[in-house]
DNA sequence: CGATATTAAATAGCGCGCTATTTAATGGCA
DNA sequence: TGCCATTAAATAGCGCGCTATTTAATATCG
């Protein structure tokens, strides 16, 4: 093994580690902040899908559609989809013309977080300390890396 | 709000997003690579620094030092431990001299177990598809923004 | 010495995120 | 039409990773 094939494993591994928990650090400032909209990150994220994609009574959003934007299966959407649904924020209803489908829909009350939800980028962007350079930079090589993995 | 401040907003969540999905994809590569060791990824991790501070029967590790070279407190580590322990890997014992400390030391099978794990970065690396000047870029990013977020 | 504070690890309980499987509805084709 | 494959979502069960709490041992200080 030659020093340059050396140099790649080595640092490889700590990149993983460093995605692994600088992840975790995220997530952790994220909770403090989702606290007072008693939201976990991927219930946050879910949101964001349906205020971003207006899925009201119009345009409703299956359980796929969700899980592709957010790269999640039903095994990890249905039961956190079900806890969105008893906090009051959306409804779910089998689809009508396709029963197999779940439309997700925002309810008032839904769509009244998005205010509160609103000052959530801002509190983040403050805790990162970063400038926004710097953050456009690790966004384009994150996605980067995500898409040769897959 | 001005438009510097709406695209770092905008930006800042997109990054979050990315850390967060790009860490599921790296998630799923591992767990294909580790399969054939019967180690999830933070199982790996914890043998990773038994093996490199060669925490052998003259060294062993305290949880709360395996906790601080990974990030990770007692509740998540006690369980893991256990289960690396009754897959033979490591031993778990109070210390003689304060025991309140538990003391964790690779087994034979563990310290043994190190070669076939070596072949894990190359693997890995390999599923990347990058540069090494773009891992260790994005690596320093990483390190960055971890240490700014805590 | 004894009461109290501190420390290390463990425990309880919750919410992901996963694999594998199941249930139910729809599509396709002889 | 009837059979079979496909699809969408749900379910079961496991392993994190967390907060809050508990247990037990050690340190500190009057």
């Amino acid at each position: 093994m030659n020093n340059r094939t050396d140099t790649l494993l080595k640092l490889d591994l700590q990149v993983c580690f460093a995605l692994y928990s600088t992840n975790l650090a995220m997530a952790k400032v994220y909770r403090k902040l989702l606290r007072e909209l008693d939201l976990t990150y991927p219930q946050y994220l879910v949101m964001m899908v349906m205020w971003e994609e207006g899925a009201d009574d119009n345009a409703p959003l299956s359980v796929s559609r969700i899980g592709e934007r957010l790269f999640l299966d039903s095994a990890t959407l249905t039961p956190l989809l079900k806890r969105l649904e008893s906090a009051g924020l959306i409804a779910r209803r089998r689809a009508a013309d396709d029963e197999r489908r779940v439309e997700v829909r925002l309810t008032g009350q839904g769509r009244a977080l998005r205010e509160r939800a609103e000052a959530i980028p801002e509190a983040a962007a403050c805790a990162s300390q970063c400038e926004p350079e710097e953050l456009a930079a690790l966004k384009a090589q994150l996605d980067d890396l995500r898409q040769k993995l897959s």
